[in-house]
DNA sequence: AAGGAAGTGGAATGTGCTTTCCACTTGATG
DNA sequence: CATCAAGTGGAAAGCACATTCCACTTCCTT
């Protein structure tokens, strides 16, 4: 359905093949108990679960990051084409609208990737890549929403994650018990997206600056270290 | 500077002084160490720091929320002294958009306040009390600046909580590193609650709902429990 | 100034999670 | 089918935090 190879196939691993099949086990566990629980769960659960050892899947994924971003790699990579996609929609206004629409929707189903899509992990290559895929992307199909005269001139790249910390805000305090406020949000934000209304708004953030903020430590946000 | 008397005032609480000195304490240390840190931090440090043992802290305020609810209540008063105050603007619409961006700011000055605010605390009965009050004259606010023609005739009561979580997403991400972010979140939600924009948007949260996602436990989103 | 109620600190206990380690098992290879 | 590198599970150690408990201290009363 899209343009370059899908990260998925059972590509070879030089992993013996019980081994592999339990990293299979342990990345569908994970993106199911990431998907409902988020992706503070303890790893224990997950051994548990994929019916592992913790020894097992801490040799497979040292860290929590590791296995984050494995588990989301085909969802990152889903993003991005998202992307891809929304630019060849023939009307750049309505294409915005709906990758906005989109990517909010995909962190609604999805409470791990909620909180994935506010941050960064700096060394998975390749998930890095995909974000920064989907920024470009994004940068081309604002431009292009402008030009046809849709979306207002001072919205800028870095207003999306901005937009994507604002859903996640509201779908960690809903998801339960109000599934779709979330829709009811991202109304709003489109709308104030539309030239038509542009009134001046504050100064957008620096890149820099949101990179950083992504950058947040993964074990989420701790209270104060002393 | 408003209407009843702030909650303030070394009013007779029945202890000996030596034991209120301590409350007091314990309640200024946590004011100021859930302002920086959050209502997560570890109850141990609030007692150190109040040079108090853990089990005066625990004698005087026996859960988390008892400690919340105890720190908070002034600037919980505020917050709904900020609606009444908002109701004397001449201008609906300007007093509106003034209120909204007043409390956005006072989430923003307070990470804990962010998150009470997204919050309901059932037992402490002032709390709620003020809470509601906030919401009832918010009510009125947004009749008015419906009347008057400022804002869109679709806006609910309960769409202010749902900016508060949006804003509090974006403030948990971006607090330390582009702290200036909420700004533009807020001005973007803010030009979408003009009338002269309206497009339609999808249904509002029933209130109950709303209540029910933000009574969510105290000690966080805690993962799966099984 | 003495007695007792009120208040205190912090050690102790318990829980939940991370992370390491290694004796044992299993699949691949000749 | 014997060998052994690769892979495994789960016990154990460590850490951070919550929460209880009670021997001791402090204030207040008379």
């Amino acid at each position: 359905m899209s343009s370059p190879p899908a990260p998925e196939a059972p590509r070879h691993t030089g992993l013996r093949i019980d081994a592999e099949r339990n990293r299979q086990r342990i990345l569908t566990v994970a993106r199911e108990t990431f998907a409902t629980h988020g992706i503070d769960v303890p790893m224990e659960e997950i051994a548990r679960r994929a019916g592992v050892g913790v020894g097992t899947l801490y040799r497979r994924y040292p860290t929590r990051g590791d296995l984050v971003t494995a588990a989301f790699a085909t969802k990152m990579y889903a993003y991005a084409d998202a992307a891809r996609q929304a630019l060849t929609d023939p009307d750049p206004w309505h294409g915005f609208c709906t990758y906005v629409e989109q990517i909010c929707a995909m962190q609604a189903g999805d409470r791990g990737f909620t909180t994935v899509l506010t941050m960064t992990f700096p060394t998975a290559k390749q998930f890095e890549a995909d974000r920064s895929r989907a920024f470009a992307d994004f940068t081309t199909l604002i431009d292009r929403a402008k030009a046809a005269g849709g979306l207002r001139a001072d919205f800028v790249t870095e207003d999306m994650p901005v937009f994507l910390m604002a859903n996640a805000g509201v779908l960690t305090v809903t998801s339960d018990a109000a599934p779709d406020v979330w829709r009811r949000l991202v109304g709003y934000l489109i709308q104030a997206c539309a030239a038509r209304t542009a009134q001046p708004l504050p100064d957008p953030p620096a890149p820099r600056q949101m990179y950083r903020a992504m950058l947040r430590a993964t074990h989420h946000q701790r209270a104060g270290k002393r």
